[in-house]
DNA sequence: ACGATGACATACACGTAAGTATGTTAGTAA
DNA sequence: TTACTAACATACTTACGTGTATGTCATCGT
């Protein structure tokens, strides 16, 4: 049977999404061919190249959603009222991993564009996608930053560009190793997250303040 | 010319090692070629099959360096007299990433294993030699976390685990930002490390302990 | 001084993967 | 119902990259 309706057509992209995040997963963007794609998803490679232009289009698409989700939570943490600025601070820099932690899918995106993708000209498109979308994280986590310091939550001494590269790069680096394949040790960071940004963001506190530190308490998981 | 002295052959080696880490930085370890190297070094792809087995070979070796840079970090942090054991701490965990500063070929090898490898079956040999060096880097960490802890610098009722998986993913995230490719601007890692690390750890010292957070000065550079 | 060998260069064989061209069938609009 | 076309499958071409086999020459031991 060939020649389905709009409908399912619209299913076998998904289908073949998916199973190019499968063996992103397993061999890498670099080594999945085209042909094993096809085959995770129960297709040829006749139909991935219907749907999508070439590979490097294909990666693209894979990576769409995880942009999506950076634009998603910079979006969010416009509007959001009856919190304090901080609270919105702490919210927005938990954002990305939040939705990680709903999504498998979004997850597993995260772990192909940090684990299974590197910068070579294969993914270079995705790659500048993803970059922009930092780009509007970054921009909204300054005003963010500016607007708890004007409301006298944090110090107003801050060097905010080092803040900024701080804050992205702590969170960047939670994310990363939280997701790293192959260690027998894996970490719950979903039990930890707020402890920990909490902590993070205790050092840009004026003195006075009594925020709780990393206390003791749950035990990582084993995997 | 043939045959070169062991002296030379020693350098021929050296000369394809950078020429890989030249290459890779890029196109990527995957779509690096054996050529390409070659063609970098001045050598024929002959010379390169004479000094490694075959290319995931070549890949081991060039991470060796900074493999070896992280056991020195951790060996170096046991025998530091005449220092508190919170600075120790301190140093330790700058450790790794003032070797990449003080050496662009460390900074060089680094960026291609945070930027430019992913963990296709390609490098997976290498990923376990670098898995293995942060095993040891853990245990020492946690090593001086307990002592720091013990000599009253840090909360005795820190959570551990929860600590070094904050620590380690901080520097981590610090280092992949400022080996980040392709970005306009380039924060000045170096002249901020000292004040983000004793930030990291603010959170994590008891609350009476002053100790300045990133405040105001220098602005981050252009690229 | 002379064979043995180390340090490469050259040439070839093999697989593999991307892209494309073309075939096939079933929905879809008229 | 019929022409048209969307949604694939199949077949083929091209190209490249790896690994290896073989050639070559200077150096080193004796």
């Amino acid at each position: 049977m060939v020649r389905k309706s709009k409908q399912e057509a619209l299913k076998t992209r998904q289908d073949i999404l998916n199973a190019a995040i499968s063996v992103f997963l397993k061999k890498g963007v670099a080594k999945a061919t085209v042909h094993e794609i096809a085959d995770e998803a129960n297709l040829t490679r006749g139909a991935v190249y219907w749907h999508f232009d070439d590979k490097d289009d294909l990666v693209t698409a894979v990576f769409e959603e995880a942009i999506n989700v950076i634009i998603g939570v910079t979006e969010e943490a416009v509007q959001q009222p009856d919190t304090t600025s901080l609270e919105k601070l702490k919210v927005f820099l938990r954002g990305p991993i939040e939705q990680a932690i709903k999504s498998e899918n979004v997850r597993n995106i995260y772990t192909v564009l940090m684990h299974f993708c590197d910068h070579g000209d294969e993914a270079a498109n995705a790659y500048r996608l993803i970059f922009r979308a930092q780009g509007y994280y970054e921009k909204q986590l300054r005003h963010l930053l500016n607007q708890a310091i004007d409301d006298g939550y944090l110090r107003s001494d801050l060097d905010i560009e080092s803040t900024i590269f701080m804050l992205m790069a702590s969170m960047h680096g939670l994310t990363l190793r939280w997701l790293t394949p192959g260690q027998p040790i894996v970490f719950d960071l979903p039990a930890h997250l707020g402890k920990i940004t909490d902590n993070l963001l205790l050092g840009l506190q004026h003195p006075q303040s009594n925020v709780t530190p990393i206390t003791a308490g749950k035990i990582p998981t084993q995997a």
